[in-house]
Order: structure tokens, then C-alpha cells, then sequence
DNA sequence: TAGATTGTTAATCGATTAACAATC
DNA sequence: TAGATTGTTAATCGATTAACAATC
């Protein structure tokens, strides 16, 4: 109950990019690195590295540096990647198959409990190895099968009232792929994924690139 | 020429926000916005909304405010959506495929004009009126088709090879759906999606959330 | 021990917010 | 004109970087 003081969003999404390059590190087969030397590779500070390391605990070793496997295991620790979780997929359109095919996630530890669609057209085909189910059996699924997280897959339209219908079910993670920022009157989390945005973004440097004014990220 | 000081990113990634909403008032019907309204409906301050704005210019008429689709208007074309751009995917997978039927971007002016995918199981298939063509000829195919965009979507081991074709060929906008920070020595502008990260990032606030220290984004 | 490198405090920088004169 | 709201400058806040004493 002890309430530590939070972290900042800048630190919360940088972890991950922790967590991929300490990967990478014990592929390599490197044991120890100094928040210098990740500094180099990750392309940040090492003061940054070490202030958000201590945010959440003392990890390395003075003249010594960090022991990459540790570390990685304090950082997937802190990402929660030790729990399971369960999540179901809800619209099994194009983008919603393409999660489902993601063998990224299960290896993370997110495992994929169900995918529900309302269109007949989908329903009852399978998807690696899970069938689809109609979307009015969610309440019911949920109640027996503890999901903590529903990725949203709909049309626009759609994402409002589905990703409401979750809520009440229970579900306390919404992963949404609509291009809108949902937010909604439950207590939920919920992580939006704007790839329009992502793609806008890449226009805009684009054209400033073209235009002569800015660098592209030659290094 | 003249070299207009650069925006800073925290501004860029904003933009397409900007134009979600406009997008929406305009469906509304509301022709006219305050910063201050429009910042109710975003949930961030009026001053940000005008700070942001006037980056690019003074688009706001004192006393009244913004007319919404002339702002609209400058938005797309600060984002280069007035632009046509020629876009290719790169991996036939589920990820390759799921871009391939998403009609948004075709609406934004990203125009789908080619597939590449190096597996026999899969060239020659058609995916969304696009017949996926052997990658071996993505260089022939870039020389006649001016392409501006690579979708990067093959699995993690291949995307530095395919990406440095790419860019060889002359593509100058790269879009990778790797979980890797993709870097190049080649002029050209990158745009990571993190699919990975971002459900890391909602499995962190889950557990934070679990563990009873901080609040879900009821609001 | 001497050398290296952390953890942490202090300084700097940049982004956000507040305030208000300009002006429609 | 009076009222409203912008554009813009100044103040604040938070995040990043630098510095260094602690310590392995």
C-alpha cells in the first residue's frame, strides 16, 4: 500500500526499448555493461540510462556496471512480462487476424484466450488455432476465463460501444487500433495504436526532408 | 530556402491529433472553434492548442477564433495530405497483408502500388486488387513507379537487409513494423512501430494499476 | 589499493502553461 | 464600441544532462 512516487511517462516507454536492447545483449552473449556503453548503442545518455534505472531500484555496481542478465530479468519484472496475462481479440478483420498471428506476444507472456466478431461471415472460423466466437458470448467467456486485456480491432464506429461492452465485462486493459483517442467512463487502462498517425508523421518528415529544410537520420 | 526553424517533435506527433478532431467537428457540422473549446475536447490547455498552431502560422482570427475547415484545410497540408504518396509493402505476412486492406491510408493519399515478398507461397497472390510481385524485382520496380514509402513488415531477422534495398533503391521513407530501432546509413526518413512496446507499456500500467498505487484514466 | 562506474544531487534545457497586449 | 479570443512574451514546470561523492 505504500504508495512510491510515480514514474514519469517518458520512463514508462522507454522500459521496453530497455528490455529489446538487454535482449539483444544476451543473444550477443555480453554479460556486463556500463550505462556508458548502452549509452552508446541505445543512442541516449548514460545519465539518462542510470536516472531511470534508479527509478526503480539500485541495479548496477559502482566500477562495475550492470550485469546484463539480472538487469534484463529486473526489467522484464518491472514490465510485468513474469505474469500471464489473457487477452482476447475483438473484430477479426484484417488487423485483428494479423494480431492473432502474432507469436511475439504469446512469447511475452500474453496469451490469446479468445476472438469475437458480431458478423457471421467470420464466425466460427479459426484463426491459429483459436475459433472465432460471436461477440454477444464475450460477457459469458469473460466470466469464466479471467481476460485481462481486449485488443479492439473494429471499425471506427464500432470501437466506442465494444470497447464499452469489454469494460463492463470486466476487462481492465483495452488495447485500441481505432484512430481515436478512447477514453471512457470505467476504470480501465487503455493504450491507443494510431498507425494513421504514425504513417502522418512520416508524411510530414518526409516533405520537410524534400523541401531541403531538415536532415533525414543519416548517422 | 529559407530555413524556418525547426518544429520540435512533441509539436509534429500532435499533429495528427490536431487533425482527428478537426476531422470530427467537421463531420458535426461546427464551423467555428475557440482553442479554449477545442481544448476541452482534447483535454489539453488552449495555450498549448495555440502555441502549437502558431509553429506554422497564425490561423485564428482574434475575437472569433478558428474557422474549422480552414484550419482543417492547413493541418492536411502541413501533414503533405494534399500530396499523392506512392507506397510499397514489403513482407506478404499477416501484418503485410492487414496494411494492404486498410483503406484509410489510401484515403490520406497513400496509394498502395506495389507488394514484394521473397517466399514462392506467396507471390503471385492478390491481395486487395495488389499482386505481390518476387522482391527480387522491387529495384526494377521503383525505377518506373517513383515510390516514396517502404512498409516494412518481414520478420525481425530480415528487416536491416530489406530495409538497406530499399533505400539503395532510392525509397526515402521507411515504415517498419520491426521491433527494432531501425537505423541506416542512408538518407532516408524512419518511422518505427513498436506493436510490442506498446503492449508492454499497457501490461506495465495493468500491473501499476493491480497493485492498487495508481489510477485507471477514469475520467 | 587504485580505477572504474554507479547512485544521486545540482544545473541546464526545453516544453508547457499563464498572462496580457493586440486586434478582430 | 465592447467583448472575445488570438498571437506572443514571460513564468513555470518537468525532463534531461552534467557533475561528483560514494563505493565496489
Amino acid at each position: 500500500m505504500a504508495s512510491k512516487k510515480s514514474v514519469s511517462d517518458a520512463v514508462i516507454k522507454r522500459l521496453p526499448r530497455y528490455f529489446r536492447y538487454l535482449s539483444d545483449l544476451l543473444e550477443f552473449g555480453i554479460n556486463r555493461i556500463s550505462s556508458m556503453e548502452l549509452s552508446k548503442r541505445m543512442g541516449i545518455t548514460a545519465s539518462q540510462i542510470r536516472q531511470d534505472l534508479n527509478c526503480f531500484g539500485g541495479f548496477g555496481q559502482q566500477g562495475y556496471g550492470y550485469n546484463v542478465e539480472s538487469l534484463f530479468r529486473e526489467i522484464s519484472t518491472i514490465l510485468g512480462l513474469d505474469n500471464k496475462y489473457q487477452t482476447v481479440i475483438i473484430g477479426a478483420g484484417h488487423m485483428g487476424q494479423a494480431l492473432a498471428n502474432y507469436s511475439n506476444f504469446e512469447k511475452r507472456g500474453y496469451s490469446l484466450a479468445g476472438i469475437f466478431d458480431n458478423s457471421p461471415d467470420v464466425i466460427g472460423m479459426k484463426i491459429n488455432g483459436v475459433t472465432v466466437a460471436d461477440i454477444e458470448t464475450l460477457e459469458a467467456f469473460v466470466k469464466t476465463h479471467k481476460v485481462d486485456i481486449a485488443m479492439i480491432c473494429v471499425p471506427y464506429g464500432h470501437t466506442r460501444s465494444v470497447a464499452e461492452k469489454a469494460a463492463r465485462c470486466g476487462i481492465k486493459g483495452l488495447w485500441n487500433f481505432s484512430p481515436m483517442d478512447l477514453k471512457l467512463n470505467y476504470d480501465v487502462i487503455i493504450e491507443n495504436v494510431h498507425l494513421s498517425d504514425s504513417l502522418m508523421v512520416l508524411g510530414y518528415k518526409l516533405n520537410e526532408h524534400i523541401s531541403g529544410n531538415l536532415p533525414g537520420n543519416r548517422q
